[in-house]
This record gives structure tokens, C-alpha cells and sequence, in this order.
DNA sequence: ATGCTGTTGTTACGATCCTAAAAACACGGC
DNA sequence: GCCGTGTTTTTAGGATCGTAACAACAGCAT
């Protein structure tokens, strides 16, 4: 019981559909089929509007109609609705970024510009270390605290990393970090240096090279956020200033 | 070049984005990353609109943020943007489903309904065919005029119901289907008495065992529509007129 | 046949919500 | 002051939601 009906009529809303339109569907599937009045009344949606959202469900693939006094409504097999609505993503999808793909300026390569980005939430920072880590040609440094940001692909890319000679260093205070990651083939593990603060809001910090960085922390409400730079300025003064900080104590 | 900017739009507008979301993420993607002044200078949104309509871009993952003055954006790679949107669209249809799954009446097997159904849309038709089809235990007849009506998913079907020792028959006038379908392991092929009148409307023919059948008809405008019905009385007796005007000419 | 009742399908219309679009405003650098 | 940045408010338009009125029709009692 995840799942009720107010989450599912959302959830076919964000598919596209409206809520009637949803409701309908629904009800549809729960009768097996029926009449505009049999949908009313289980699907909270006035009986005047049935016969029109039907027949937009009907435009759709996603229902059938039978032409008879009164008409009557079947709702498509569930698997065959599903794939209707992911043909119909998959081909909005390609003519979007059919487009996009068109126009997009190509990747400038190496950046210049004196860049310090944000990004925000778990997924999408997972998403920019990866980037960051596959882009190593020679040294990367990887710390965190929490296992649970040493996902699958991370550890994947950084194995990646070591087939082409990339030095890989796994730094982290906590004991199952390092195992989990120096169980991976030449990778070097180490502990942070004592002097260093611990706060318990640091995420992770992912050094690659001299001159790319990612440094994220756990919000209040534990949502991380993470900011990183590459092939910038602001990066490689920033990788100076930690790398000496570790060889050199104050 | 078959995809043009609006049409672009419109098909990020599907997935789910604004049109103006829609309009920033295009434009981003071609400066590669910008401040809100670049972006409303080609996206044509007004640039007061641009700084919240990327904070809802970030929310989606679909771009990133650099706390400077002014504010620059950058999108994230198209190839991330578009895993982003599946995987939404995956889970959303997840929830949806699971809920109809859940509530969903359980199919009632053989139909004892007195219903003829309604299907628009070529695609709609080719699955409800293969539907029908598959549901075959001892006889199928297939007939049409239209080469472009014998899918491959529905080849695969009539294959699987030879091996299922169900006896198929094709029917056609077109010798290119007879041949298409006669290459088939086991299926028998025939062409239509010559009494049957020839109409250029009609699309597809469809009989399963003594009770289930499907018709088509191409409309004026080329787009398919069929009536069909599975374990009613109209099906046998319909079924049964068919079947006795071929064996007896009137 | 007549009148009553309930259902069906169509159409119209106001309320509501969201987006698009414009405008007003505060702030800071030059 | 003047210009550019960023925030906020306001207005208008469109789609959806929700209610209501209507004609057509079937069933049923008078």
C-alpha cells in the first residue's frame, strides 16, 4: 500500500495526462469496463465530463469504445498502456534533444574560464564526480565520511581510473571507506591528517589531477550540496592550498 | 534539419518542462553557459523571467548554477539531461502503474459480454490484432489486401501459433502477402472467392477460432479504424455468416 | 395515447489555477 | 546620476475543473 490514489492521479498527471483524465483511467481499470456512469461514480469525476475525457483517452490509445446506447468504456491491457506512454516519451525525447544535439555549442574541452559551479542534490553530484574522476589523467584524490556516497559508478570509474595509470588515493576517517575502497585493484588508502577539522557536515571532496575539485556538504535538512571546478584558476590554487595543507601541517 | 526551434519546444513542453524551460535549456546548450542576460537575449524570455526559470531548471537537475555576480548557468551534458528525464519518467510511471496494478479488476478470461469494441489508429489496430491472435487455440484466418498491415509482431505471433498447433489461413487477393505470409513454417494461404465484392476502404480481417473476430476499414483521411469482439454471440454468428458465404457461394 | 420519471449524451458557462508577459522596484558599481 | 543585475508584483490569457441546463429517449403507470 505505497501508493494511493491522490499519488497515483499525480504521478499519470507529471506522465501528461490531466486528472480527470487519470481518475478516469483509473476507474476504467478498476471495473474492467464500464459506462460513463459506472466511471462517475467511483472516479469523483462529473458524468457530463466522462464522455469527452474518454474520447481524449481514446486519442491517445489508451482506452477502446463501444458504440452502443450506452456507450461503454474498456481501458487497454495495463502493459500495452505503459508502452504507449513510453513510445510516446521516448519520441518526444528525440525530437527534443534531436534538436538540442543541433544547436549545442560544442564542449570547449579543456575550460577556461574562472568558473566555480554549484549543483545540488545526491544524484546530480554523484553525476558530476564521475565526470570529474573519468576526466584524470594522472592523480586523483577521493575522501568522504559516509559510505553510502561511494555508490557503484564511482567506484567503477575509479577502477576505470587505474587501468590508465591513473595514481588513485582514497583518504577517509571512517574504517568501512577505506575497505570498501582499497578493496579495489591499486587503489592506495589513508587517513586524513589529525590536524585536519572534522565537521560533521563534509560530504566529499574529489581532487583529479592539479586542477579539478568537487567539495560537498550535507545540508541541515541532508540534502547535499557540492561545488567544483575544473581547469580553472580558482581550481588549481584551491588543490595547492589543500595538498600542502596534508604534507605540511601549521 | 527536421526539427525546428518551436517544435523543439513543443516537445520539451510534453515531457513535462514550461515553455519557458524549455527555451532556456535550448539556449544554454548553445552558449554553452551563460548569465541570465545572454539567455534572454537569444531565448526570447524576459530576462526577469530567466533567473527563476533556471532555479527550477536546477531543481530538475537539467542545469547548474555559479553563485557570482552576475550569476552564471551552465547545462549539464545533453546525454545526463536525458538519462535525468527517463529516469523521471520511469518513475513515475512505476507509481503510477503500481497503483493500477493494484486496483485493477482481474481480467475476466473469456468474455461473456455482449460487446463489439471500437479502434482507432493503425498501431492501436496492430496490437489489438496480435492480442487476438495470440489468444488463438485451434484456428486462425488472416486476410487482408494491404502488404503494409502484416507487422513483424504479427509474423512472430502466427509462427508462435503454428508451433502451438493452431491451423492459420491467409487470405489474400495481393499476391505479395500471400507470399509474405505463405513463407511462414505452416501457414496455409488462399485467395478470397471471387464472389466477395472488393472494396478499396477495406483494411483487415481477422478470425480466431469460432469466436473471436476483428475488422478494419482504411477512412478517407489513411488512418485505420476496426471493430472487434471476443467470446460474444456476435462474434460466432459473425463469424459463422463469413465462413459459410466462403464455403457456399450465395 | 398521455404524462411522469429517470437516464443518456451534448453543450454552455463560471470558477480556479498556472503560465506568459510586463512592469515596478531595490541594490551596487561606474 | 546612470546603467546593469536581481527580486518582486501585477496583469492577461488559456486550460482545466466543476456545475448546470438541455434535448432525446426508454420505461412505466394512468
Amino acid at each position: 500500500m505505497s501508493v494511493d490514489e491522490p499519488e497515483a492521479v499525480e504521478a499519470f498527471e507529471r506522465l501528461g495526462l490531466t486528472s480527470y483524465e487519470a481518475k478516469v483511467f483509473i476507474a476504467l481499470h478498476r471495473l474492467g469496463s464500464g459506462t460513463a456512469r459506472d466511471v462517475a461514480r467511483i472516479a469523483d469525476v462529473p458524468r457530463s465530463q466522462v464522455y469527452s475525457v474518454a474520447e481524449s483517452l481514446e486519442g491517445r490509445g489508451l482506452l477502446e469504445i463501444q458504440q452502443s446506447s450506452p456507450i461503454r468504456y474498456r481501458p487497454v491491457d495495463v502493459d500495452e498502456a505503459q508502452d504507449i506512454l513510453r513510445d510516446r516519451f521516448e519520441s518526444e525525447r528525440e525530437r527534443a534533444f534531436d534538436y538540442v544535439d543541433r544547436v549545442r555549442q560544442e564542449s570547449t574541452g579543456e575550460e577556461t574560464q574562472e568558473d566555480i559551479w554549484t549543483v545540488r542534490g545526491r544524484d546530480r553530484v554523484d553525476d558530476r564526480v564521475v565526470d570529474l574522476l573519468s576526466s584524470a589523467k594522472g592523480r586523483i584524490v577521493f575522501g568522504t565520511r559516509l559510505p553510502e556516497l561511494v555508490t557503484e559508478p564511482i567506484e567503477r570509474t575509479l577502477e576505470c581510473a587505474v587501468e590508465s595509470d591513473v595514481e588513485v588515493l582514497a583518504v577517509s576517517r571512517t574504517d568501512a571507506v577505506r575497505e570498501q575502497l582499497g578493496s579495489l585493484e591499486g587503489v592506495q588508502t589513508d587517513s586524513p591528517p589529525s590536524h585536519h577539522g572534522e565537521d560533521h557536515r563534509s560530504g566529499r571532496i574529489v581532487m583529479v589531477d592539479d586542477d579539478g575539485i568537487l567539495l560537498s556538504v550535507i545540508d541541515d535538512d541532508g540534502s547535499e550540496t557540492a561545488i567544483w571546478s575544473s581547469g580553472s584558476l580558482f581550481a588549481s590554487v584551491l588543490i595547492q592550498l589543500i595538498e600542502a595543507s596534508t604534507q605540511t601541517p601549521s
